[in-house]
DNA sequence: TTCGTCTTACGAAATTATTCGTAGACAATT
DNA sequence: AATTGTCTACGAATAATTTCGTAAGACGAA
């Protein structure tokens, strides 16, 4: 039994999962036509690709039909997390805040996801005040 | 004339970057003793990495005496920023607030970091409104 | 001087990621 | 039946990263 807990997709790989995120299960022609929107790509790379990723376990397909299905196995939000505290060692030397301060100055964010981040932090602040 | 913008530092070269940042102008020995507390790895290796972060550009050095002696050519916060926009970008489709709260729920920050990140927003809410 | 140690430079192996060409299977169309 | 198109599988070229062995020069100690 192997777990991907350890695992960090590649650039390439993250733009297959990204589309799978977010549109479901596809077929490798379907993620394809996605993937060309945005770069050059041949349909044997997209394909060769998605077999290394279920190679991998980062995908899972059905191949009952003859274009197989593939969905991603490995979730969204915990890979973003896993992703996102390798930064937070790598980058910013265990400093979670740091990186939420780059974050914010790096990228302007609108006022809804500046008060839903403000939410976000004084529910934070209640859980551990209470936990101590 | 060349920059070095868009340049992604790998992790070997980003743990380099980080003693660098840490202690100023090293020579290869002193980067290799504090790499090696937290790795295996052989001085050629250490040498080999560094020269050719040197042909990047990523590091610049003094060659005057017969140990050179390195320093980092790519600022922490730069590089700090590009990479955490590049993450905004690839892993969380552009929104900087879905970093932050990941980054948040990811590693336990202490209240003073909390605080700090609450002055840093309020002070952005401040910057957003004026400029309206 | 001669030996051991430290340095850089260089080349090359090993590994991983990315790309694509080609072949074979299968089904639909002519 | 022959052609065309779509699919998978496979192998291999290319490139980038990481690793390390070895050579050559400098320097100091025995």
């Amino acid at each position: 039994m192997q777990t991907n807990d350890h695992l960090k997709p590649t650039d390439s790989e993250l733009e297959i999962l990204n589309i799978l995120w977010e549109k479901g299960p596809c077929t490798v022609r379907e993620v394809h036509e996605v993937l060309e929107k945005s770069k050059e790509a041949g349909y044997t790379t997209t394909l060769k690709l998605m077999q290394i990723m279920h190679d991998k376990n980062l995908l899972k397909r059905d191949a009952t039909n003859k274009s197989h299905i593939y969905t991603a196995n490995i979730s969204q939000e915990k890979t973003q997390g896993q992703l996102v505290k390798r930064m937070i060692e790598n980058v910013f030397n265990g400093s979670a805040s740091q990186l939420v301060m780059q974050a914010l100055g790096q990228h302007k964010s609108n006022n809804d996801e500046l008060q839903e981040i403000k939410r976000y932090l004084e529910e934070i602040e209640k859980r551990s005040s209470t936990n101590k």
